[in-house]
DNA sequence: CCTGTATTGACATTCATTTTCAATAAGACG
DNA sequence: CGTCTTATTGAAAATGAATGTCAATACAGG
């Protein structure tokens, strides 16, 4: 069977839905013990463990995004197969995917400028989106 | 007393003197922990949590900079002033510091075309310095 | 030299993430 | 459908960075 298409791992179990679920539900960055948290809430109970397991197969498969908060815990979110980069809302958390060859190519030929290679580059915007930046409310 | 203008912390201590020197020779990230071992291998002894604390204060007041490494542990380094990001070999660690306006001016359209406001970035580029790009060696 | 106070550091603690390993279930095959 | 192989699960323990605690210590002004 080299033909697998298999979302995650090999087997589709209970548990690997319920985080695909999750993720699914809410369309947003979280920790593995927030998904794991909601899913208890859920009632769909699926242990830490695996939780953790199951999204780092996620990302290792490009199936989610993974980046670092700033207190050094991974936050992981759904998105999109291609690359790309976020634009994120540091009041209300709303998240844009951007994308754009701009930063690859200013990443590649700084690279290339001091003789490195094999550029990875990570990339993140943080702002205030429209609705948050609007003066006083009430 | 408003007028606080001290370096770091008020008193100049051995300890500190110590952390700031080691910042100084090894002009590269490193971890506190790293610091700390570092320290201790020179004799020059410095508690972990005084490391951490010193650390913490630099960064603070603008000192050294710190990047999330992908582990999730926070290292440090001794850096100029300015806006900058930095390009970090991912085999020796060595670090090379970019400065240029491409990624701000894209950072700043990207979140204009969004009605974001306010926009503040993370860029880090990783890859290989000429050095450890060399093919194969025995 | 003395004293007040910032500072230190050994140790305990917190908390995310990983490892361990025995029990379980998915799915192939007969 | 039953069986068997093996991926998968998850509770508990381990790891490791970072922070809190608090008594002992050293800086610096008087």
């Amino acid at each position: 069977m080299a033909s697998d298409r298999a979302p995650v791992g090999r087997r589709s179990t209970r548990q690997r839905l319920a985080v695909l679920d999750a993720l699914a539900e809410v369309d947003d960055f979280r920790s593995a013990q927030e998904l794991h948290e909601y899913l208890r809430g859920k009632g769909d109970a699926v242990g830490l463990t695996t939780v953790y397991r199951t999204l780092a197969a996620l990302a290792e498969a490009d199936e989610v995004d993974v980046i670092l908060r700033e207190d050094g815990e991974s936050i992981y979110r759904r998105c999109s197969g291609s690359h790309h980069h976020h634009l994120v809302c540091r009041e209300c958390g709303r998240t844009v995917e951007v994308a754009g060859p701009t930063v690859e190519t200013w990443a590649a030929a700084v690279g290339r400028e001091h003789g490195f290679t094999d550029i990875r580059h990570t990339v993140e915007l943080i702002g205030l989106c429209r609705d948050c930046s609007t003066p006083a409310t009430s």
